[in-house]
DNA sequence: CCAATTCTGTAGCGATTGGCACAGAAAGAA
DNA sequence: TTCTTTCTGTGCCAATCGCTACAGAATTGG
C-alpha cells in the first residue's frame, strides 16, 4: 500500500539532493536536443548534468522517463514563444510570425539547431511505441493549431471562405519542418528567412478561396 | 608494395563468395534507410543481409564503409527518377515533377518512408566528420541542381529575369525536406500531394521577377 | 546523543555494440 | 593429388550500453 514516491518531489527527510533538478533537466534536454534519443549516451548525460548515474536514476527514473521530461521541458520553454503569435490580428501575421520565429530560433547560436520535437522524428526506431506515438501527436498538434487559427480567420473574414484551411496548415507545417531540417544542416537565419519570404508568397493565392491551378 | 585488395572486386581465385554482394548491399541500404546509421545494429544488418559478420566485414570493410556504399547505392537507384524531371520543358514542370515524385516515393509502401539522405541529417552526431560533410554536400547539391535549372529557365525566358533563383531553389528544397519528414511521420501520398499543390501556388509570384512583399 | 531516512559515489551487473582470430570448407593452380 | 588462395561460420574480444547493489555521507526526528 506504500505509494511509489515521486522522484520529482523529494521528501524533507534524509540527505538533501546536492544538485538543482531543474538545472540538470535543462542540461539533459540540451543533450537530447543536440544528439537525439539514441545518440545521447549515459556518459553524455551524466557529464553534462554534472552528476553520477545513480543520482540521475533516483531523480528521473530511466532514460526514457528523462527524455519524456526533457521534451515536456522543451515544450514548456518554447511554446509561449512559438505559439504566442497565434494571437496576432490576422492569420497571415500569425503564420509569418511562427515561421520567422522558427527561422530565428532554429539557427540561434549557443543552442542546438532545429526543433527538438521535429528532429526526433527521424529516429523513431529507438523509442518505445507509446513515446513515439506521443511525439507524433505532439508534431501533429502543430498543424492542428495552425488549422484552428486559419479556421478562426475564415470566420472573421480574414481569409476567404472556401479556403482549404487544412491544406494551407499542412503546407506551412511542412515548411516549418523543412526549416528545422535546413537549420540542422547548417543554414543561417538569413537563408531561413529567405525561405519564409518565399513561402509567404503563396499566402495570397492560397487564401483567396479554392485553388484554381 | 602489395596493393590493398578492393573488397568490392573479389579475385577469381580461392573459395567463391556464397552471397550476392549487390543484393546484400541493397538489404543493408534498406536497414540504414529505415533505422538510420546509429540505429542499425550489427545483428540488424547481418540478419537482413543473411550473412555472418566476418563475411560482411570482408566484403564491405566497416560499418561506415558499408553505410557509405549504401548511400551511393541509394543515390544511384533514385537519382534518375528524382532528377530526370530536370529535362522537362519548363522549370515549373521540373520543380513540380520533383515534388510530385517525392510525394509518391516518400510515402510508397514496402520501402522506408522519406528520403534516406535527408533523414540522416537528424543524427549527424553518430557519423564521422568526413562522412557527415559528404552527406551535407549531397543534400546541398539538391538546391544546387534546382538553382541551375532555374537559371537555365531565366536564360530561356521561361522564368522572369530578376527572379532570385537561389531563393526559389532554397524554398522548394526546404519543402522537399519537409515532405520527407512528413512522410516519415506517417503522412500519405494524398496529404503530401496537397502540400505540393500549395507549394506550387507560390510559383507565379516567385517567378514573376523580384518579390514585392 | 542515536536512529531513521535519503542521497552520493564507487564499482560492477548483464546485455549489446563494432569488429576480429582462427579453423575449416571450397574453389583454382600445379 | 597437393598447394595456395579466399571465403564461411563459430566463438570471442574490449568497449560501451542502460542500469543498480552497496557502503558511506548528510540530513531530520526523537
Amino acid at each position: 500500500m506504500s505509494p511509489t514516491p515521486d522522484p520529482a518531489v523529494p521528501s524533507t527527510r534524509g540527505r538533501p539532493r546536492s544538485f538543482d533538478r531543474d538545472r540538470a533537466l535543462d542540461a539533459a534536454m540540451r543533450v537530447f536536443w543536440a544528439k537525439g534519443f539514441g545518440g545521447a549516451s549515459m556518459s553524455d548525460r551524466t557529464s553534462a548534468m554534472g552528476i553520477a548515474s545513480p543520482s540521475l536514476y533516483a531523480a528521473f527514473g530511466s532514460k526514457e522517463a528523462l527524455f519524456k521530461e526533457a521534451i515536456d521541458h522543451y515544450v514548456a520553454i518554447h511554446s509561449e514563444g512559438f505559439w504566442g503569435v497565434m494571437d496576432l490580428p490576422t492569420a497571415r501575421e500569425s503564420v509569418e510570425g511562427l515561421l520567422r520565429n522558427a527561422a530565428s530560433v532554429f539557427s540561434a547560436p549557443d543552442i542546438p539547431n532545429g526543433c527538438m520535437v521535429i528532429q526526433t522524428a527521424a529516429e523513431e526506431g529507438d523509442l518505445s511505441p507509446e513515446l513515439a506515438a506521443a511525439l507524433c501527436e505532439l508534431r501533429a498538434s502543430n498543424a492542428e493549431t495552425l488549422t484552428r487559427r486559419l479556421q478562426r480567420a475564415v470566420e472573421e473574414g480574414d481569409v476567404a471562405p472556401g479556403t482549404d484551411v487544412r491544406a494551407v496548415a499542412d503546407f506551412y507545417a511542412t515548411v516549418h519542418k523543412g526549416l528545422s531540417l535546413s537549420a540542422r544542416g547548417g543554414a543561417g537565419a538569413d537563408e531561413l528567412n529567405s525561405v519564409v519570404t518565399s513561402a509567404m508568397a503563396a499566402w495570397a493565392p492560397l487564401t483567396s478561396g479554392p485553388l484554381t491551378t
